[in-house]
DNA sequence: GCACGAGAAATTGGTTATAATATCGAATAT
DNA sequence: ATATTCGATATTATAACCAATTTCTCGTGC
């Protein structure tokens, strides 16, 4: 009899073991420990989950449904592998959406919990300055951008911006592994802070456009260089 | 044994009974048979599909991460149920992504398949003429406009906007059920036929933007009279 | 030494039976 | 009339099982 050990977050109950195991998986995912193509057996995860195959297999349709899993008939599951691209594709996708996002938080400043942005602000100043791993920064840069976009108060747009964030994941990461970039990273998350701050909309959008000029220059050429040397 | 008969679509070939189901419970829904907070009986689907529950199962996961089927833990699953404000919400979205999908199609006329578009506009004229029920004619719309959409070639934007059009099926319905608004359609989708043939995407997008003016214009304050005679 | 098959092992996709648990409704008791 | 208990029902999860197919392995032949 297997242990069920689960709790990743300790606090958070689920109604139902499957929803503890799409958690599980996606948090595998997107925390590096499954890698995309890797291949994802059933009793595998069921035995590390500590649950039988079934809540697995349904949880795997879940995040198939979301793209970050890929079924091939009778060969099982993989982790989905997103080109170059599809990555392209997904931040224009973002940047559409985000614009909209940010339009509603800031139609309203008040729903903007400054409080927190700027809690999460020194969080990532202090996670840049001690080189922390990667994938920590990235999850805080999440949340310090979530943050702004919860503010618009927008149940579907906020998930589909959610799922996008999830298959962008990998090209992020990268972003995340220049030391030599985090003065600009900075420079970036304060403008958008200092615009919630002086209740700026027009300043908010500038922030993001910044934002999103410096990945076409500065992220996608290092991108596209890497993908080249991957195919030498 | 029960005898297995899915096929909704004759020709299509599923590689497993569960993406069958998948297809047949959307189509329900899509269709009318399955209504807003309808409940979802796993074991009546599966007699219904002539399969055992777990397919079941997995199909309403899959179909709850794309936001169609709600599940509340302990209770089952009902038809998802989208209020007005929602559907504003994903109207706004819907504007922003096809958008998007209009500029990416119109980069290269020679993709999209005029000879189609041609086809399906006589289908809708002459369903408007005869006046064919309102989900047959919204399935026609529904092609014409994704035939559009598809000649962008973006996979993740097509199926967001895909899932988009589903969420909002029970509104888009309501449009249709209004006889005396046939020409004024007719003329929105005849613009985005021309616009086509004339490789012009300027008026393309301009087509597309008197669509959702009308949309803002007559369809959302027939859905608020509605919405405010069923509260009273 | 390496390609190629045949057979074995493993994995998926699906069924069925079983049990635990939560919800809902009805009957009963207060 | 209201509260409680009890039972029917449905969901949620486990386990055992089977068929189909893919993958692995090992031996053989070139």
């Amino acid at each position: 009899m297997p242990t069920s050990v689960i709790s990743s977050s300790p606090i958070i109950t689920y109604g139902n073991v499957q929803d503890a195991v799409v958690d599980g998986i996606r948090d595998m995912i997107l925390k590096g420990q499954l890698k995309p193509g890797d291949r994802l057996r059933q009793d595998e995860l069921a035995r590390t989950f500590g649950v039988s195959t079934m809540p697995v297999r349904e949880a795997l349709r879940q995040l198939q449904a979301e793209g970050l899993v890929v079924f091939h008939p009778r060969r099982g599951a993989t982790v989905a592998r997103i080109s170059v691209s599809e990555y392209e594709e997904i931040y224009l996708i973002r940047e559409a959406l985000e614009t909209l996002a940010c339009r509603w938080a800031a139609e309203d400043f008040d729903r903007i919990p400054i409080e927190r942005l700027k809690c999460l602000l020194q969080e990532i100043e202090a996670a840049e300055a001690n080189q922390d791993n990667a994938h920590r920064r990235m999850q805080l840069v999440r949340e310090f951008f979530f943050t702004v976009f919860e503010a618009s108060g927008k149940e579907h747009l906020l998930r589909i911006l959610s799922n996008l964030w999830d298959l962008s994941q990998q090209y992020r990461l990268y972003f995340y592994s220049f030391p030599e970039l985090g003065p600009k990273r900075l420079a970036n998350y304060h403008n958008v802070y200092q615009a919630c701050l002086d209740r700026n909309p027009e300043a908010l959008l500038n922030a993001f456009r910044a934002i999103w000029a410096d990945r076409d220059q500065i992220l996608m050429p290092l991108v596209r260089e890497k993908e080249n040397k991957r195919q030498a």
